[in-house]
DNA sequence: AGCACGCCGACT
DNA sequence: GTCGGCGTGCTC
């Protein structure tokens, strides 16, 4: 009789069982465990030699599947340790939710020929093409492709994946949710033949079994993928992309708390092979680690077409006169007007959904909150609603104001796209406007029916969030309208800088392409900020270099670490008590300062009661094992739940 | 996470 | 008298 000890997909650690055989570890068993059957896959670890030995059942059975890679094992292992989220919770993102069915007539995943149609580049191009292709089967290396919009950085990495499918090896694109549209796949399948494999949140049960499968088996060969593909079970990895790295939403902000992108760097270590993250504003992470030599630069400086980059200019909205509010300028409205007459269209940015942000009455001053979070409730004019963006809750709008009661006192304050759209549609009574956001657009064909209409200038004047700004491009797009500039600037979030850069960047980037010059408004409170003059003078350089002395005097990342930990819980008093004793029992250590406990700025969410704490360590400080030992020695009440997130991006 | 055990309120 | 609410504790 072995003692083995297995791990199953449930946010615990490993536990040992006895088999009358030797198993390797990535083995599926099936064991008992409370008063349930369980499949668990048999770990890399050591037995534990301290426990009771009446206490350890035997295995059921031995699973008939192929085992998990030793490279996912080691992954998973690296990821837990990283993030301090329990093992099990890790291999959970390994593992199918539904792994005892099999499917009778699996998806076929055809090998993309590399050789399908070859593409014409540039000299600068050329030069990027060799130094990524150099890369493949020269063992572990990070490059930074750095190029403009339209430069044609997916034509390049393209190269790359076709010398790795050449070598037989698998390749893992990583992509931002939003950008994995159509537009990219036939980009893909114009260049070798076929479609990748595809892993994201709508791909169904049955493909999801098969894609999973054909992974392991090595016959998928390029899968394009949401953060989460990065857990495959691939069986010989050799080229990761990371497309648009500097992407936040590659942080994944609930369950497991990790960074794709970092985990993709060490995805690739442990691969052995080559990484390439791809930009047009990198990351100051990304960056950092190129000026110290860590990684590869390769740039790609033209626009690919020729097309120049827009004319940005300010708009100063201080100096408006008090009169009826209005959110679009004179300045914008005049450019808007000219851009109809020319028939070319526009674009008005406000990354805000609803009709305005907040409802204040003008009788007794009240803000209608939500019931369960400490947050306003966003007016949703043409669904008649007021709804919660944190939670979901929604109540219809009230005739007269909840508090003090009277009728005709609420007002909206501030712009959502909806009011934007309502104000366009009063400005430019003829123009063919259309309002875009996550509430609009349902699934990828409702989509692809509006680039359609984009495209065949059936529409005028676009209103857009965020959904607009990334990957898409529209030839007849002459002029970009940001109604709100500063939006993203305020909160002292750490990365507010670098995100509205990037940002609004893109956003700005949609106005003109294929010779015609585009211009961009920016309707700024702050015209000098560094975010916004770096934005008009197209000096990213200078931004960056900014960003990156501020980072390193403060000592934040990547020059220093950071951790948050947020306790949350129904009972007020006991989070409170329980932030204080954790902070009581710190450890005094040099380079490592805690502070806080603090309300949580939505010190109420989904009815619980959140308090922070950060963690503030330099940069060769092991901080991981320094919280694992602080945290053994705190007792956390059951009604209060701790999560800590290592390198936190949203600050909330 | 599940799941069971356990101790207090409103129902046939 | 029970049914069921969710607090608490355990899973090798």
């Amino acid at each position: 009789m072995q003692q083995i000890s297995v791990l199953f997909p449930t946010p615990l650690g490993c536990y040992d069982y006895m088999c009358s055989e030797e198993l390797s570890p990535g083995t599926f068993v099936l064991a008992p465990f409370g008063r349930k059957k369980m499949m668990g896959v048999v770990w890399d670890r050591a037995p534990n030699t301290h426990l009771d030995k009446s206490k350890i059942k035997e295995i059921f059975e031995v699973l008939p599947y192929q085992s998990l890679p030793l490279e996912t094992i080691s992954f998973v292992n690296w990821v837990s340790a990283y993030t301090l989220a329990p093992l099990g919770a890790v291999l959970k993102m390994a593992l199918l939710t539904e792994f005892d069915k099999e499917s009778k007539k699996p998806l076929a995943f055809n090998v993309p020929n590399p050789k399908y149609k070859t593409l014409s580049f540039s000299d600068s191009q050329l030069a990027a093409v060799e130094q990524i292709s150099d890369q493949i089967s020269n063992g572990f290396s990070v490059s930074l492709l750095d190029g403009v919009t339209g430069s044609g950085k997916t034509e390049v990495y393209f190269e790359a994946i076709a010398k790795a499918i050449e070598q037989g090896g698998q390749t893992l694109v990583l992509l931002p949710e939003i950008t994995l549209t159509t537009a990219w796949l036939e980009r893909f399948e114009k260049r070798f033949g076929t479609k990748p494999a595809l892993w994201h949140s709508g791909v169904t049960q049955k493909q999801r079994r098969d894609t999973w499968q054909a992974i392991l088996k090595g016959e998928a060969k390029v899968i394009v993928g949401a953060r989460s593909a990065l857990f495959l079970p691939y069986e010989k990895l050799d080229l990761i992309i990371v497309d648009e790295e500097h992407d936040q939403s590659f942080k994944q902000e609930d369950g497991v708390l990790y960074q794709a992108r970092d985990m993709a760097v060490v995805r690739a270590k442990i691969a052995n092979c080559p990484i390439v993250l791809a930009s047009a504003t990198p990351s100051i992470e990304t960056y950092c680690n190129v000026l110290q030599g860590k990684y590869y630069h390769i740039e790609l400086l033209e626009r690919f077409s020729g097309a120049v980059l827009p004319d940005i200019r300010l708009v100063d909205m201080r100096q408006k006169e008090k009169g009826p509010v209005r959110f679009i300028s004179p300045e914008l409205q005049k450019l808007i007007e000219e851009n109809l007459q020319k028939k070319e269209q526009t674009l008005l940015f406000l990354n805000r959904r609803g009709y305005a942000p907040l409802m204040l009455c003008r009788s007794c001053g009240e803000r209608i909150k939500c019931p369960h979070c400490a947050a306003f409730l966003v007016e949703h004019k043409k669904r008649n609603i007021l709804q919660c963006h944190h939670c979901g809750y929604i109540r219809r709008i009230p005739k007269e104001c909840p508090t003090c009661g009277q009728a005709e006192t609420l007002v909206a304050c501030g712009p959502g796209v909806e009011r934007i759209h309502e104000e366009a549609a009063s400005l430019f009574p003829t123009a063919k406007l259309c309002m875009v956001t996550s509430d609009t657009l349902n699934n990828p064909k409702e989509f692809s029916v509006l680039l359609e209409k984009i495209k065949n200038n059936e529409i005028d004047i676009l209103i857009g969030t965020q959904i607009l700004a990334k990957g898409h491009h529209f030839s007849n797009l002459t002029l970009v309208g940001v109604i709100d500039a500063d939006m993203g600037l305020s909160g002292g979030d750490l990365r507010a800088g670098e995100r509205t850069f990037q940002l609004l960047h893109q956003v700005t980037g949609r106005a003109g392409r294929e010779q015609k010059k585009g211009t961009a408004v920016l309707q700024t409170y702050v015209p000098e900020n560094l975010v916004i003059q770096s934005l008009q003078n197209n000096d990213r350089q200078t931004f960056m270099e900014q960003e990156i002395m501020t980072r390193e005097m403060l000592q934040m990342p990547p020059f220093g670490q950071l951790a948050a930990m947020i306790l949350s819980g129904k009972n007020e008093q006991s989070v409170v008590d329980t932030a204080k004793k954790i902070v009581a029992s710190a450890p005094f250590l040099e380079g490592f300062d805690v502070l806080g406990p603090t309300p949580a700025p939505i010190a109420l969410l989904r009815g619980k009661f959140r308090y922070r704490l950060l963690i503030k360590a330099q940069k060769d400080v092991k901080m991981q094992n320094i919280l694992t030992c602080w945290m053994n020695k705190v007792i956390i009440p059951s009604n209060v739940s701790l999560r800590i997130d290592i390198n936190p991006y949203s600050f909330f």
